[in-house]
RNA sequence: GGGGUCGUAGCUUAGCAUGGUUUGAGCACCCGGCUGAUAACCGGGAGGUCACCGGUUCAAAUCCGGUCGGCCCCA
């Protein structure tokens, strides 16, 4: 800074050029340098709390544009509710750490196909690999945060891994246990065969893909030589059938075909057989219930009692035969049937998806590739009636791509089908945005919530804290110190496995030894238990859990994941809802508008697109339309939205810097001005900051953008057009002050009102503003200041613009430009007065406006109806109504109608107003019909006015050269022209106030001078409507 | 198969709850204009069977029913 300006107030320029990213590189050095964001926090620690909670990613892998979306959705409601004063309390990271997920990217690297592969290498060693993986990308993580202008707090991060937060969910799982709604229980799961452990349904519901399927037709012989048919899509589950379920109220028949005797559900029998069959005889399904049948693949033994026709509520005609084969071990509605006839499950299948019975001949296979050879073998024997591929959604690992497999299996619950109604009731308290989460997706899933399959039987994830000895007493520990006092000593560190399994104690029933459960629980219960887990409650920091948040957001896709365990979970152990506030943000699609995904290799990090467009523009991005509908990343879209927004913005600033330095402007406040455009801006100002307000409220960034928008634009475009001049004349000191402090209060508040959106840049013009300020973010959200707010002169100034605009249009279709002065503008209308032309009467450049009444526009009249009065009335007899006006339009008689009431038509009386009279205009007018006014353009140029245009042609000219030669605003200069007649008459004519506009000390006329050309000088030729003119232009020194 | 959501110009979209004469806007394109900060702005043009079919109504982008298509979710 020169030392000359040490006295003064200067506002710091913006080097023309300086694009936004390079601003907020210079704003980020400044907040990391003196720690704004601790200093901010601090600030706020007494105001009152709006609680927060960071859906924990995993960092082994890099953070992509979805993750910069909804880093941005957090980080403007947080600087948003804190320039509101709230203080934000766990505005803190947070890591989720353990999972599948990560087992598999460990597997990858190491080559293991199976879990004996990590049993062989250690699994000790392998949960240090995967604890080691979950932060391999958090440097890339904490830049982007840092470069998006995230601001939470990295130093406070909860840890999934740790052993506090392991400790608290423990504690809930004790609890849980306890209160009986965690479980052990052995029944059907998903069963991943290659990763070797169930899946909870939100998993399965991941996984689901359309595949082909072989499925079969099997016949089940009865006694009496008839054939029941099975329809399956699963023929591996045939060798371990135990029974047929059909229903008993549906209708069946005995068809014939091919000179045998099926039994199929009647009206299924068509797509089945298609033609050549007949139906003998049909009667219900009850009939059939108890007979014994011959299964068509019979090489396990059986006992007694199975190989019977049952009923079962869950047939139905909707495909197959209306026979369900029924394997109790690979169902669960088979599975019911097996348990309510109190049979021994047959399963010979292996825990690796393979068959592993001595009598079936494939034995070893992996039971979907024997599929194929066991319907070899079913139409080799005669035993089915036809297979075929099948195409149907089946669910894979939603990790590893395997086909699922339902298994019989043990596993540990949460009873959250119990608690539906609490789980909907506590829905009722959350506002989600968009609502209709609410009572559809999210409000579906919770009506009939499945029991929650915990456990999974896998290596790196929180151990579940169940200790059983062999009598079958169980212990939940909730704690390390309960540990200590059921007598373990030696207690490690780390309570991963496999250290934990080496933990065991007597049981104080029976005295036996308790060894520990071997499972891990589901990854998705460490995550969700972050509302108490984080701050390690019960045990220290808060006496409270952090139910409910007050605002969370995560992508739609954690509807069924971190939305629904967080809701579960705060259900369950404190009856209530977890957040009050959820954001569902929609997915960002490729330009094209495909998903973005690894495998089409069209995914965006957030490095990349913060390093192309910086961190606001990004941002501004991400609400151009609502963030809860999913958006393609266009980079146009992307440039549009900075030039209009932060380019617009930048160009006020310097628009007002430039000025507000030569005049050695200092803001003292916004001034009462008697200027209607001060008054209307300071009005417009109030009324967007009424309206951001109420939609920042509600969670409509996109609405509040919107309007900030309009504002930035009604600034540049509107006011500083229509008072530019003000800034730069040297007489009127009040005028000008009054246009300098509206100014300021403009862009002060604009500022303030984005910079929850556009942290970096409003910071940047708002420090130049007040130097003093420590930052924008510590500043007040604008309330409006009512008092200001004019809507009276708001609609007048509207109405002003859009005189202008009309009289642009009228000049287009006259053909008139806008520097041609016009001779005479008529305006009729109501409440047209003085007050709405005179801040446009400069732009519309006309010698005299006047405003007329109705009957002294320069127009013929003639009659149209108003539907939305006529219709309804006349109905039918509407068309003939028309014909009826046409005639008197004809007539010239429309104009006797002008203000006449009670018109009847054909006996039907129609109320005031049914009429319309409009015009229809004179030669030398042209009208531009408004709502609420008529306007009618003098197009007669005489030669008076033509040499006054051309006046302004030439100044237009000249300023554009000054322009290009980077004259400054002060640089006197001498002018030369040579022209046409008409040219030479206006320089006469109007040569002073070209001077003066130009500060033009000398113009003459004559041939250029060629020979003094030098860098002091410029000469063009111009082509003005078809004159030539040339200028030549020289500075004086 | 069930649920949700969307379908308006080449692209991005507003309007739809409370039906009313020509469905607004931005980008891109063309023509014209304005400009002493502005790659900004203003006017005009071209470009819409408001997905389709039917119903209600004097009148439907809007209300009702159905169909088709996209996306998401469930089983």
């Amino acid at each position: 800074m020169h030392t000359l300006y040490c006295y003064i107030m200067v506002f710091l320029q913006i080097e023309s050029g300086t694009k936004p990213k390079d601003l907020s590189r210079e704003v980020l050095e400044y907040w990391n340098e003196k720690k704004i964001y601790k200093t901010i926090s601090d600030l706020r620690k007494k105001g009152e709390d709006y609680t927060f909670l960071e859906g924990p990613p995993t960092a082994n892998g890099n953070p992509h544009v979805g993750h910069a979306l909804t880093r941005t959705i957090k980080d403007t409601v947080l600087r948003y509710k804190t320039m509101k004063g709230y203080n934000i309390r766990r505005r803190d990271a947070g890591w989720d750490c353990h999972g599948l997920p990560v087992e598999l990217e460990a597997e990858k690297v190491f080559g293991f196909k199976n879990k004996a592969d990590i049993e062989k290498f250690g699994v000790d060693k392998f949960n240090e690999y995967c604890k080691n993986s979950v932060f391999k990308y958090v440097e890339e993580w904490l830049d982007v945060d840092d470069r998006l202008g995230f601001w939470i707090d990295h130093d406070n991060a909860y840890v999934t891994m740790r052993m506090d937060y392991i400790e608290s969910e423990w504690w809930a799982l004790k609890k849980l246990f306890e209160e009986g709604t965690l479980y052990r229980d052995y029944r059907i799961s998903p069963y991943c065969p290659r990763c070797g452990t169930t899946l909870s349904s939100h998993e399965l519901a991941q996984g689901y893909e359309d595949t082909k399927d072989l499925s079969v037709y099997a016949k089940f012989k009865l006694e009496d030589g008839r054939f029941v048919l099975a329809w399956t899509t699963t023929p591996w589950t045939l060798p371990s059938n135990m029974f047929l379920a059909l229903n008993e109220n549906i209708m069946y028949a005995e068809v014939e075909f091919q000179g045998q005797a099926y039994i199929v559900a009647e009206n299924l029998a068509k797509p089945i057989f298609k033609d050549n069959y007949r139906i003998k005889r049909s009667f219900l399904g009850r009939e059939l219930l108890g007979l014994k049948y011959k299964r068509p693949i019979d090489f396990i033994k059986l006992p007694e009692d199975v190989c019977v026709i049952v009923h079962g509520n869950h047939v139905t005609l909707d495909e197959g035969t209306g026979i369900v084969h029924t394997a109790p071990a690979f169902g669960s509605e088979d599975f019911e049937i097996g348990k309510e006839r109190k049979v021994k499950l047959i399963n010979p299948v292996n825990l690796q998806g393979k068959f592993d019975h001595p009598s079936l001949p494939w034995t070893g296979m992996f039971v979907k590739d024997a599929d194929l050879e066991i319907v070899k073998y079913l139409k080799e024997n005669n035993l089915a009636l036809k297979s075929e591929k099948y195409e149907h959604s089946y669910p894979f690992c939603y990790r590893c791509g395997t086909p699922l497999l339902y298994y019989p299996i043990e596993a540990w619950f949460l009873r959250v089908s119990e608690f539906r109604n609490e789980l909907v009731k506590n829905n009722e308290k959350v506002n989600w945005v968009p609502a209709y989460i609410k009572n559809g997706r999210f409000g579906n899933f919770i009506e009939d919530a499945k029991d929650w399959n915990l456990s999974r039987n896998r290596y790196w994830g929180t151990p579940l804290p169940v200790w059983v000895c062999e009598n079958g007493h169980m212990k939940a520990v909730g704690s390390v110190k309960e540990l200590k006092e059921l007598g373990v000593h030696d207690l490690p560190e780390d309570l991963h496995r496999p250290y934990v399994d080496e933990i065991k104690f007597k049981c104080n029933e029976c005295g036996k030894e308790m060894r520990r459960e071997p499972y891990v629980i589901d990854t998705w219960f460490d995550s969700g238990s972050a509302t108490y887990a984080a701050m390690h409650y019960p045990f220290t920091g808060s006496r409270t859990p952090l139910v409910p948040v007050s605002f969370i957001t995560e992508a739609i896709d954690q509807t069924r994941g971190w939305f629904y365990t967080l809701h579960v979970i705060s259900t369950m152990l404190f009856g209530t809802n977890a957040y009050d506030n959820v954001f569902c943000a929609e997915f960002i699609l490729d330009s094209q508008g495909r998903k973005m995904s690894k495998s089409k290799g069209n995914g965006v990090l957030a490095r990349d697109m913060l390093e192309k467009f910086g961190p606001d523009a990004s941002r501004l991005f991400f609400y151009t339309t609502v963030p809860w509908k999913p958006k393609p990343l266009v980079e146009k879209t992307v440039r549009e939205t900075e030039t209009k927004i932060l380019g617009t913005l930048l160009n006020i600033y310097t628009f007002f810097a430039s000025n507000a330095n030569l005049d050695h402007y200092e803001y003292g406040g916004l001034k009462e001005s008697s200027n209607n455009l001060d008054k209307w801006l300071a009005s417009r100002v109030n009324s967007i900051v009424k309206e951001v307000g109420l939609s920042m409220d509600s969670y409509d960034f996109s609405q509040a953008q919107s309007r900030i928008l309009d504002l930035i634009d009604d600034t540049s475009n509107f006011y500083l057009r229509l008072s530019r001049r003000r800034f730069w004349e040297d007489n009127e000191e009040r005028e000008k002050n009054a246009a300098y402090s509206t100014l300021f209060y403009t862009l002060e508040n604009i500022c303030k009102l984005l910079a929850p959106i556009a942290p970096f840049t409003t910071e940047s013009i708002y420090r130049r503003l007040h130097p003093e300020s420590l930052s924008i973010h510590a500043e007040t959200f604008p309330e409006p200041e009512l008092r200001l707010i004019d809507t009276e002169l708001e609609r007048e100034m509207a109405l002003s613009r859009n005189l202008l605009e009309s009289v642009r249009r009228g000049r287009q279709a006259a053909g008139i430009k806008g520097r041609q002065p016009l001779k005479e503008i008529l305006v009729e209308g109501k409440g047209f007065t003085d007050k709405i032309v005179e801040p446009v009467r400069d732009e519309i450049n006309c010698k005299s406006i006047r405003f007329i009444s109705e009957n002294e526009k320069p127009v013929k009249k003639f009659l149209r109806p108003v539907l939305g009065k006529v219709a309804p009335l006349l109905k039918e007899k509407l068309k003939s109504f028309n014909q009826f006006l046409d005639e008197i339009n004809q007539s010239g008689r429309a104009a006797s109608f002008s203000g006449s009431t009670g018109i009847s038509f054909e006996g039907q009386e129609l109320p005031d107003g049914s009429v319309e009279v409009l015009d229809e205009v004179s030669p030398n007018y042209t009208m531009v019909c408004e709502d609420a006014y008529n306007l009618y353009i003098n197009t007669e140029v005489d030669h008076e006015l033509e040499i006054q245009g051309m006046a302004r042609e030439i100044i237009r000219r000249i300023q554009v050269m000054r322009k290009e030669m980077n004259l400054p605003y002060d640089q006197h200069i001498r002018v030369i022209l040579n022209g046409d007649e008409l040219i030479n008459e206006t320089v006469k004519k109007m040569g002073k106030s070209i001077n003066s506009e130009t500060l033009c000390d000398s113009m003459l006329l004559e041939e250029s001078g060629k020979n003094i050309k030098g860098e002091n000088s410029l000469e063009q030729t111009w082509d003005i409507d078809g004159r030539e003119l040339k200028i030549f232009i020289t500075k004086i020194e």
